[in-house]
Formats: C-alpha cells, sequence, structure tokens
RNA sequence: GGGGUCGUAGUUAAGCUGGUUAUAACGCCGGCCUGUCACGCCGGAGGGCGAGGGUUCGAGUCCCUUCGGCCCCGCCA
C-alpha cells in the first residue's frame, strides 16, 4: 500500500462517501459479530468506524480481521459510506460514516497492554467507566501507550499550539529567538545545581543551566535587543506536582525598555496563550505591590479569585485587658484576623476550637488563634467575655461583621509568624469551604519586591538574583538598614496563586554592581572569580535590559487545567526524580568513571567508625561512588573476607608501640587496652586551624561523604 | 531531612473488629453470534495479598524493619 494516498480517520466527511480511501492507524475498539466485524480505527487525527462484511471483503481479509487485537497497528482500504439510519454514532467525529474494507495489511502486531488504551467508555460518556485512573508510575513506564490515549494527545498537542503561538506572537514583535548552551557555568539563581563532568578537564565539571540568566544578558549587550528562547533549565532540588527536574521556559529579554514594555507584552502574550486554551484572562492584569500583597494576604503570590483578606486589627487592642493580646502587644507584636463571611453554619464551636485552634493553626506556626462567631448581632466564642463592648464594636466595624460570619484572629510577636500563619490558614479555609470558583482566573503583577532579604549571619542577600536593579542607586552598601529598605525593579506574573514568571530591569552600570556586589559583602576577588566574565561584557557599552521568564509548563498545566505538570511533559521524571521508562539515573561502568577521572573522588576521606554498617559492600559501593552490580557482589565478599583475614592477621602481630594521637574518640582494634591520647593541637585547636569547617574538636566533612 | 497516605489477579478496586479452597468489574484465552459502537451470550485461565521478620493454633488483616508510588512541609522563583 501506498502511505502517500492516506487519509485520517478523524477528518473524513461526508463529502468523501464513496470513495476508495487508505486508512492507518490502530485498533482502537473490536466487536465480533461472527460474519460481521466492526473496529474502531484510531489515529492521531481521531476515530473512524471500519466495517469487514463477507458479502464486501474477500473471506480471507474477513479471516485474518477476525484475529485483530487491540491496539494492532493496521492499514486498510475501502470505500468509505454512509451509516444506515439508526446506526449513526453520535459519539464520535466520524460517526455518520463507515468504511467498508475491501483490503487488510497487518503492519505491527501488539501485546496484550499492560492498561487500556482506548478510552470508548468515555467517548460514549458512560458515567460508570472512566473512574477508575490507571496509576502514574504504570503510565510513566509505558508512557509511549499513554501517549496514544485522548488525553495526553490532547494535551502535548495544546502544548505544542499554545508554544507556536508564543514563537508567533514574539517574532511579530521583532524578537529573536537565539539558543544558549546547556553545558555551561553555575548561574545565580540559588539552586542545586546539575553537574556533569568534564572527560577533556578531569575534576572539572559543566553545570547544566538553572536558566539562561547570563546569557540573555550577553545576547543584549551584544546588540540582539529583542530575544526569545524555549528553554530547558535545570535544578537539582525535590519535586513537586509543579516541579521537575528540568522544565521549560520561555526565556525574554530585551534592551531599551521598561517595566511598562513589559507588562504590555507579557501581558498580551499570556492573553494569547490562554485563548488557546479556550480562556479569557481579564484585563488589564491587576498590580500589587509585594507588600500589599503580604499584608493582605500573607503571600508574595497571592490567590485573588477569593475574598479571606487580612485586616489589621492591632490598634483596636491597644488597651486590652485580655492579657494574651498585651503580651503580646507589649513586645511589639501584631494581630491580624480575616472575617469567613457567612460561613459559620460550616464553623462550628467544636470545629474552630479544637481543629483549628488546638490543631491546623499551631500546625502553620502560629502559638494560637482566637475566634468569634457572629449571632444574633452578638459575638460568640470561648473568650469573648475578655474584651470590652469598645474593643467588639471596633472589631464589628473593622470586619463589617454580620451574622453567620466568623472572625479568625492570630496573635504574635513576629510580624512575619502572623502573616505566614495567617496566609496558610487562608489557603486552607478558601479550599475547605468551597470559595475557589473553578472556572475563574486572576492574573496580577506583583511588584516592588524589597532588593535585598537579610541573612542569619546579619548581613544581606539578594531577593532575585544580584543583577537586578534598584529603585533607587544613592545607598551605602555598608548600612544594612538602609540596604532592606531598597526595593528592586522586579516584578512576578502570578495567576491564582501561583507564580507563573517572574523577571526585572537589570542592572547596567558597573558601579552600580560594584556596589550591589559590596553590599552583598563580596570581595573583589570574590566577584571577579565568580562573575568576571559577566562583569567584563558591562566594560564595553552594556545597553539598559531587563526581561522576564514564564513557567511553560506550568502556564500549559493551567491552561489545559491539568492537576499536575507531569500530564503536559511528554516523558516526565516521577516524585523521585527518577523515570520509570528509561530506568534513569543509573549506574555506568568503572571505565566510565574513570575516563572521566571520577574514581578517587573521596575515597580516602571516609571518618573512622562510619564504615561499619551490616551491609559493607552498599557501604563501600556509595562511599566509593562505584555501583556493583549483582553478579559482582560475591567477588565483592570473597575481597573482604580476605581483608579481614588479614586484619586479624595484623592484630595478632601487633606489637607494643606508642599510642596513635587522635582528634576523636575512637576505638583501639589492633592493640586492645592501649588508651588512646588526644593530642595536645588537637586541644587547643591548632591542629584543625586550617580545616575548611571545624565543629568543637572535628572538622565537618561534606554530607556527600556522610 | 520531617510528616501523611497507598501498595491485593494484566488493570481498577472490595476484603468489617485476625478464622475454612482470597472477591468483583474490565482485560485476557476458547466457543457462538451479519449492524454493533461500554455489542451480547456460554465456558476458562490467572493472584496468595510489595519484600523480609515477628506475635498467634491461625495474618491480606496486628507489630517491627525495609522497598516503591503519590501528597504536604523543608528545599526550590
Amino acid at each position: 500500500m501506498l502511505f502517500s494516498e492516506r487519509v485520517f480517520c478523524g477528518q473524513l466527511t461526508l463529502g468523501e462517501v464513496g470513495r476508495r480511501v487508505l486508512l492507518a492507524g490502530w485498533v482502537d475498539a473490536f466487536r465480533d459479530h461472527g460474519g460481521l466485524l466492526f473496529i474502531h480505527l484510531r489515529d492521531r487525527s481521531g476515530i473512524v468506524q471500519i466495517v469487514f462484511s463477507p458479502e464486501i471483503a474477500a473471506a480471507d481479509v474477513c479471516r485474518r480481521a477476525a484475529g485483530l487485537r487491540a491496539e494492532y497497528c493496521i492499514a486498510v482500504r475501502g470505500e468509505v459510506k454512509q451509516r444506515r439510519e439508526g446506526t449513526e454514532n453520535p459519539h464520535i467525529e466520524t460517526g455518520s460514516m463507515e468504511v467498508l474494507v475491501t483490503e487488510l495489511e497487518v503492519l505491527s502486531e501488539s501485546d496484550a497492554l499492560p492498561f487500556a488504551v482506548s478510552d470508548k467508555a468515555m467517548v460514549a460518556g458512560a458515567p460508570s467507566a472512566g473512574t477508575d485512573t490507571v496509576a502514574e508510575d504504570l503510565r510513566l513506564q509505558y508512557r509511549y501507550l499513554d501517549i496514544r490515549r485522548t488525553s495526553m494527545r490532547d494535551n502535548l498537542i495544546a502544548r505544542h499550539r499554545i508554544f507556536q503561538c508564543v514563537r508567533d506572537f514574539l517574532d511579530s514583535r521583532g524578537f529573536v529567538e537565539i539558543e544558549t548552551p546547556v553545558l555551561t557555568m553555575s548561574t545565580p539563581e540559588g539552586a542545586r545545581d546539575y553537574l556533569v563532568p568534564s572527560r577533556v578537564h578531569p575534576e572539572n565539571f559543566y553545570a547544566l543551566p538553572q536558566s539562561p540568566q547570563l546569557f540573555k544578558q550577553l545576547l543584549m549587550i551584544g546588540g540582539m535587543e529583542r530575544y526569545f528562547q524555549l528553554a530547558r533549565c535545570f535544578r537539582d532540588e525535590d519535586l513537586r506536582p509543579n516541579r521537575q527536574p528540568e522544565f521549560t521556559q520561555l526565556d525574554i529579554e530585551a534592551s531599551f525598555i521598561d517595566e511598562e514594555f513589559l507588562y504590555e507584552l507579557i501581558e498580551e502574550l499570556t492573553v494569547r496563550m490562554f485563548a488557546v486554551g479556550g480562556i479569557t484572562l481579564p484585563r488589564p492584569f491587576a498590580r500589587m505591590t509585594h507588600a500589599e500583597a503580604m499584608d493582605t494576604t500573607g503571600s508574595d503570590r497571592p490567590d485573588l479569585r477569593f475574598g479571606l483578606r487580612f485586616v489589621d486589627v492591632t490598634s483596636v487592642f491597644a488597651q486590652t485587658r485580655y492579657s494574651i493580646f498585651r503580651q503580646i502587644l507589649e513586645r511589639g507584636g501584631c494581630i491580624k484576623g480575616i472575617n469567613i463571611q457567612g460561613q459559620s453554619g460550616q464553623l462550628s464551636k467544636n470545629v474552630l476550637q479544637n481543629e483549628y485552634a488546638k490543631e491546623i493553626v499551631p500546625s502553620f506556626g502560629a502559638k494560637g488563634m482566637t475566634w468569634m462567631r457572629v449571632e444574633d448581632g452578638k459575638f460568640e466564642s470561648n473568650i469573648v467575655q475578655f474584651f470590652s463592648e469598645l474593643e467588639l464594636e471596633a472589631l464589628r466595624g473593622k470586619f463589617s461583621a454580620a451574622d453567620g460570619d466568623v472572625l479568625i484572629l492570630i496573635a504574635d510577636p513576629s510580624h512575619a509568624t502572623v502573616t505566614s500563619a495567617l496566609g496558610q490558614l487562608r489557603l486552607h479555609l478558601a479550599n475547605r469551604l468551597g470559595l475557589i470558583p473553578s472556572n475563574s482566573f486572576c492574573p496580577v503583577w506583583i511588584t516592588e519586591f524589597p532588593l535585598f532579604e537579610a541573612t542569619d549571619e546579619g548581613g544581606v542577600t539578594s531577593s532575585h538574583h544580584p543583577f537586578t536593579a534598584p529603585d533607587r542607586a544613592d545607598f551605602d552598601p555598608k548600612n544594612i538598614e538602609e540596604l532592606l529598605s531598597l526595593r528592586s525593579r522586579a516584578y512576578d506574573l502570578v495567576i491564582n496563586g501561583e507564580e507563573l514568571g517572574g523577571g526585572s530591569i537589570r542592572i547596567n552600570d558597573r558601579d552600580l554592581q560594584r556596589r550591589i556586589f559590596a553590599a552583598l559583602g563580596l570581595t573583589e576577588a570574590e566577584t571577579k572569580e565568580k562573575f568576571g566574565f559577566f562583569l567584563r561584557a558591562f566594560d564595553f557599552g552594556a545597553p539598559p535590559h531587563g526581561g522576564l521568564a514564564l513557567g511553560m509548563d506550568r502556564a500549559v498545566s493551567m491552561i489545559l487545567k491539568t492537576p499536575s505538570i507531569r500530564e503536559v511533559i511528554a516523558f516526565p521524571k516521577n516524585r523521585g526524580a527518577a523515570c520509570p521508562l528509561t530506568g534513569a539515573p543509573s549506574p555506568v561502568k568503572r571505565e566510565q568513571l574513570a575516563e572521566l577521572g571520577l574514581l578517587n573522588l573521596g575515597s580516602q576521606d571516609v571518618l573512622p567508625g562510619t564504615a561499619e554498617n551490616e551491609n559493607r559492600i552498599d557501604r563501600l559501593s556509595w562511599v566509593s561512588r562505584i555501583g556493583l552490580s549483582a553478579d559482582e557482589r560475591p567477588g565483592m565478599e570473597d575481597v573482604l573476607a580476605q581483608a579481614d583475614a588479614l586484619a586479624l592477621l595484623a592484630a595478632q602481630n601487633a606489637g607494643e608501640g606508642e599510642a596513635l594521637y587522635t582528634v576523636a574518640p575512637v576505638a583501639n582494634r589492633t592493640r586492645p587496652g592501649i588508651q588512646e591520647k588526644c593530642s595536645p593541637l588537637a586541644e587547643t585547636g591548632q591542629l584543625l586551624s586550617r580545616a575548611p569547617a571545624v565543629k568543637g574538636r572535628f572538622f565537618k566533612v561534606a554530607s556527600i561523604l556522610e
């Protein structure tokens, strides 16, 4: 058969009636009536019914057709017929026609399937079917079969459409798609890097990019002016439903622009992307400062689909008799609350006191919680008697409290604790009470982020990254107080409580950049070592520029309303960052490690006393970073047994000798009974004075060595 | 790293307070059936309950250990 004649199953129309066509695809469903045989033939475009009738097809064709099974890959030739009246199938697109087969070729047979590919039950709209879902692990193991299923197929095609829409739009705005390296240097994002050892430079490593951050800025300095890339990014952190170790970012950077340029560009882009999924986003996108977001929702990625905004009632209780509040306020604390309107029916005394006050809110980090229900114009709670009439009236006013409302207050000496706990509670309540409308989308730009955050060591660190422009340049890099008050020219795009993307206007003035590094406590030398090549570029006329990155997996997942981004990625990793299909990551041959110069890394750094666990083989394999296959293990056992024997021999032959110096208490195995001594140098700390990290009398080893 | 939850035929599940040969649906295999489309009818095969150990006269059900999946926190823009 000549595939050039092939037509698509899902695209047959009544216009084709009477034509002889060639179809190719997979056997989706199978109904054998003895003489008459119906098959749903599926290809990427959809499903059409093909009929094997002994009155039309040759006996040989019918015989072979009876041997077909689910997911056999076949090609058939036949005539398109309008279906007889009363035999149409309204559940499939091509349900008004069928193809009467005269020729059949089995292109490839299929084993019995690990799970059903066909969703024929769902096509028919039966409520009973489709409630069972196949375990995701199994789906990933047979992802190629999973991809034949309608939902994955549709997701991947929709993803493509969205990507295509992005490319078209950005092209129309003068953006150029440019690829940046995957084997590269560490970028300043702050997550753990994936490292790739270099064979040519033993013991040197490439880092996989956490984003193309440095390169996109270099492209601006390179005069490309408008760049974008659908870039793969890598971060070695624990996974979540919306987090994969490798993910796709729409990376954008432009020169001679300001924030408003990007707001307009990205709003238009995002609206178009969501439109591909039939979603109309409200415009213009809301804007909220970081401070306002934190004050009213306790989150820098606020979900604005519902209310439950925070109200600060600290001032109400300035003179309070209620001792818990008074003590907190005396320590400089604050009191904030939310009004859960009209939900007192769902939140009984018992639930509020025993679940929320005792369990849920403490699990969010707050010490406690105060609640009040409004019934018949009066407040009702376990502690209402401690509050004055004035305080209660002030609360009523601040919260606009009415009958059926429930007020929840959280007080704490720490402003951050109140905000964080109330923020978590806000989301918890919205979910539990079903306050989140299902088909609503609330995009918002979060602006005016703090430029720096305080570190535990009393310094500052960049909230975004060190190349983000501050809102003003006249600051003293030594004044921590002042540094913490600086805002950055960064912005995040948040939709429904999920951060879809973020970016900033970058610094293009080398002196300003230098002072930022100074503020971060980096010396000239450290800066040069880390970012030297990058900063050098700013010595040659760097244009003002800025950009943004959009998480495309998250965006597509949100547009398609999937519960996890794994549903919109063809071959995702599972929760343990492994691929159930390929088995990656996997051990490699010793020779490969040797060639990369990785065999001896860490082998001599085993701390005393740690290597004696039950399974020494696993232990040694782990410590030496050498994988042992099952058939190599018996040999290894032999080697260890010999080593044990030798050690025993050595112990027997050990003579009288001076005890060894030691910095850590150890058991003397070769000469039992002889007391160990601690080196005076260790006592004074001199011995460890040059060690990279010291804790007490021990020096710390990277946790990878345990 | 901490917490939760799940792991029973190919798949999806049921199996209550431990008790005779471990259930069901779909799938699979064989047979019948010329208008079905979750086709129908008849018959059949298939698991010893993730793994290991323990308690018990007796364990899928209880305990411990361990492995794996998913979810939350930490971590991560």
